[in-house]
DNA sequence: GATGAATGAGGATTCATTCAT
DNA sequence: CATGAATGAATCCTCATTCAT
C-alpha cells in the first residue's frame, strides 16, 4: 500500500477528482465553448468564460487547443457525429402511409435534435461558415449529405408507393429541408432576443408545415370547404 | 455678369465634382458598408475598412454616419425596409390567380432582393441577432413586420377568392418565408464556401419550393400519374 | 450712384449686417468662447461649438486664431480689463464706519462680478492655471495685484481708523479674498452639477461670511447671549 | 512533508516577489494616479500614462480598475474618504477650549491632508466637476458631506460649551470651508504656475485665518490695542 | 474672407495569447 | 500540468486643424 494511501481522505478524494478531471478536460472544455458559442457566435465568446464555464483558467484552455479557432473547430467536429445509422435503421423499418412518416419524421426530429443543443450546432456552423471553410466542408460531408440522403430516400419511398409525387425530386428534399433549417434559425436568434419576443411556437409551427406539405395551399375540386380556415 | 462667370469652366467643374462627390459620399459608404457587412457579418467588419472601400478616409464615415450601428441600420433601410412600399402597390395591383401571383411573388423576390447582396442582410441579422439586440429590433420592426404583414395579406387574397385553404394562417406564411430564408441563409454561407460547391440552384429551387407549396406532396385522386415524377 | 444701390433693399441690408458682423467677428467668437469655456473647461470645450454659437463656421474660428489654445488665452486676456480704477475711486470715495464699508464692499463685489459671467473668467483661470503658465502670469499681474492692493487698503482704513485690528495685514486680505474665490468655484462648479444641488444662496453666505469675518466666532465678555444663534 | 518544500529558497522567494508585486500592483497604480489626476486634471490625463508611471502595460491598470472613472474613484476612496473616520475619532476625543479645537483641526487638516498629494484631489474635482457629474456627486457624497457635517459638529460643540456664538449655523461652516479650499485651489494653480511664485505660506496663512475667524476684524472694546498690528 | 468636407492622430477599452511561477 | 498576471494589438469613436472651393 502506497503511502499516499495514508494521507487524509479528503486529499485522497480530491487527487482523484483531479485525475478525473484531468482527463476530462478537453470534453468539458468543448461543453463549455458549444454553449457559449451557440449563443453569442465565435467573435463574441470570450476565451476566458469558456475556461471559467468549464472550471479551469485561462492558461488551461490554451493548453489543450492552441487558439480559439482551433477550440471552435473542435467544437464543431465533436458534435457533428453521424447519428444517421440509428435514423436509417428506424426508416427502414418504418411501416404504414407515407404522409404519417413523414407527420412522424418530423416531430421527431424536433423532438431529439431540432428541440436540443444539438440544433445549436447547426446554427453555428451556418452562421460562421463563410469565416471556416473548412468547417463547412466537415460539416457538408458529415452531416448534410447524410441528411439529404435519407430525406431523398423518404421521399423516394412514398413515390414508389404511389402516395407522393414530386416533379423535381433533388429539390423536393428542400422542401423538408427548409422548414426544419428555418425553426432551427429562428429558435437560436430572433426568437432570444427580439424585445416583444419573436412568436413561434415549434409544436405548432411544424404541424402547420407537415400539412400544407403534404396537401398545399390549393384549394382542390373535391376538397370538403375546410371548417379550419380562418378567413 | 460677373467676372467669375467667365472664368474657365474647370473651376465650375471642380466645383461640380466636389458637390457630386458630398453627395454621393453617403451612397459610397452604404455601398462598401453593404459589401463588408455580407461578406464579414456585423462584428467583424471594421468601421475603418468601410470607409477606406469607400475610399474615404476613418473620420469621414463618422461624419456621414454617427456609429457603425447606425450605419448598418442605414444599410437596412437602404437596401430592405424602402423597398415595402413598391411591394404593396404591386399586391395591391396584382390581378389573376392566387397560385400564380405567389409564383410571380416568389420569383420576383428572389429577382430583386434574395438574388442581390440585399439578402446577405437577412443571413446578417439572423447570424448575429443575439448579440446586437438593438439590431434586432430595429430589423424586426423594419422588416420582419411589414414582411410577414404582407405575406399574411397574399394568403388571405388567396382564402377570399376561394383558391386557398389552410389551417392555420398565422403559421401558415411560415410555410411561404422558411424556403426562402433557406435559400438565404445557404446563399450567403455553405454555397460560397464549400470547396465542391453546395447545389443549389435558386431558380429551380424556387420553382420546385412553389409548386410542392401549391399542391403538396401527396398523389390527389384525380391527379394524372405525374409525368415529371423522377423515381 | 452704384447699380448696386438699386439693388433690393434687402440686399443692402444683408450686406450691411454683414459688413457689421465681420467687423464683430472676433468680439462675437470670443463671447461664445468664454461661455463655453467657463461651462465646459478647455478640453471639453469643442471648437465647432464656439464657432457654432458665434454664428459662424468651423473654418472662421480659425481664420482669427490659429489655434484653440491661442483662442483661449485671448479670452482670458480679452475679460480680464482692470475695473480697478472704478473701485478705486469709489474706495476712496466712501464715508462711514470700516465694517460698513465691507459689508458694502462684499455686496457689490457680488452684485458687479461675482454674479454675473465675469466671475466665469476667475473660475476659468484657477482651474486651467497649471496647463497655462501665461495666462496665470497675465491674470495674476492684471488681477491679482491691483485687486489684493485694493482690499489692503480697505484693511488698512479700517486700522487707521482705529476699527479693526489685524494681527498679519499681509495674509488678512485673504480673510476677504478666500470667502469671495470660494464663493466663485462652487457657483461654477458643484452648485450646478450635483444631482441634489449644492445649496449655496449667494446673499445668505455673503451675509454669513461679512458678520463672521467683522466679529469672530468666539463669544465675547460683554456680548448678549446672541439671540440668533441655533444651539 | 512533501518535498516541494525542500527545494531551494529562491523558488519561494521568487514566488514571494510575485506575490508582492501583485498585491502592490493596485497601490502602485493608485500613487501614479493620483500624480497624474492632480498634475494634469482628469480628462488631460491618459490611461496609459498611468500605467506607464506605475511600470505596467495599458492592459493592466484595467485588470485593476474597470475604467478611468473606477481609478479615480478609488483614488479618492484611498486618500480623503477613509480617512473620516479617524478625524471623527479625534473630535469625539478632543478635549479642551474651542478655539484650540479649532487651531488644532486645521493645524492637523493642512498637514495630514492639504499639505499632501490628496488635496489636488479636491481642485481637480472643482475644476472639472461640471463635465464629470459622475464624479462630483461620488465626491460630494463621499467628501463633501461627510467634510461638512465634521465641521457642522465642531461648531456645535463650541456653541453648546459657550464658546462659540454664530447667527446661521448651516452657512457658518463655510467660514471653515472657505479659507481651506481657497489655500487648496491656489496651491494647486497661481502658486505653481505663476512665474514670480504667488506668495502664499500656508502655515501663515492658516494662523491669519484662524485668528481672524475667531476674533473678527473689529476691534473690541476691551481689546488691548493689539501690538501685533501693522498699520 | 468664409465655408465645411475631409483628415488622421489620439484615447479609452477589450481580449486572445503568453509565460513565469 | 495549471495558473492567472501581464501584455499590446486591435477597435470604435472624437475633434483640432487643414484646404479646396
Amino acid at each position: 500500500m502506497p503511502f499516499s494511501k495514508l494521507l487524509p481522505v479528503r486529499s485522497d478524494d480530491v487527487q482523484a477528482k483531479r485525475e478525473r478531471r484531468k482527463e476530462a478536460r478537453p470534453g468539458e472544455l468543448l461543453e463549455a465553448a458549444l454553449d457559449l458559442f451557440v449563443e453569442k457566435g465565435f467573435a463574441a465568446t470570450r476565451s476566458e468564460e469558456v475556461a471559467a464555464r468549464a472550471g479551469v483558467s485561462k492558461g488551461t484552455l490554451f493548453l489543450y487547443f492552441p487558439s480559439k479557432e482551433e477550440l471552435f473547430k473542435a467544437v464543431v467536429r465533436e458534435n457533428i457525429s453521424g447519428r444517421f445509422k440509428e435514423w436509417n435503421d428506424e426508416f427502414e423499418a418504418f411501416e404504414g402511409d407515407s404522409a404519417d412518416m413523414l407527420r412522424y419524421c418530423m416531430k421527431v426530429w424536433w423532438d431529439r435534435l431540432g428541440a436540443g443543443r444539438a440544433s445549436g450546432i447547426t446554427k453555428l456552423v451556418i452562421s460562421e461558415a463563410r469565416n471556416f471553410p473548412d468547417i463547412a466542408a466537415f460539416y457538408q460531408e458529415e452531416v448534410i449529405v447524410p441528411g439529404q440522403d435519407l430525406i431523398r430516400r423518404m421521399l423516394q419511398r412514398g413515390i414508389a408507393r404511389g402516395e407522393f409525387q414530386v416533379k423535381d425530386l433533388d429539390y423536393a428534399i428542400y422542401s423538408l429541408i427548409a422548414p426544419m433549417i428555418f425553426l432551427i434559425m429562428m429558435k437560436h436568434s430572433l426568437c432570444v432576443c427580439v424585445p416583444g419576443g419573436y412568436p413561434l411556437d415549434p409544436e405548432r409551427y411544424i404541424a402547420s408545415q407537415v400539412e400544407t406539405l403534404l396537401h398545399g395551399l390549393c384549394k382542390r375540386p373535391g376538397d370538403v370547404p375546410a371548417a379550419g380556415t380562418k378567413p
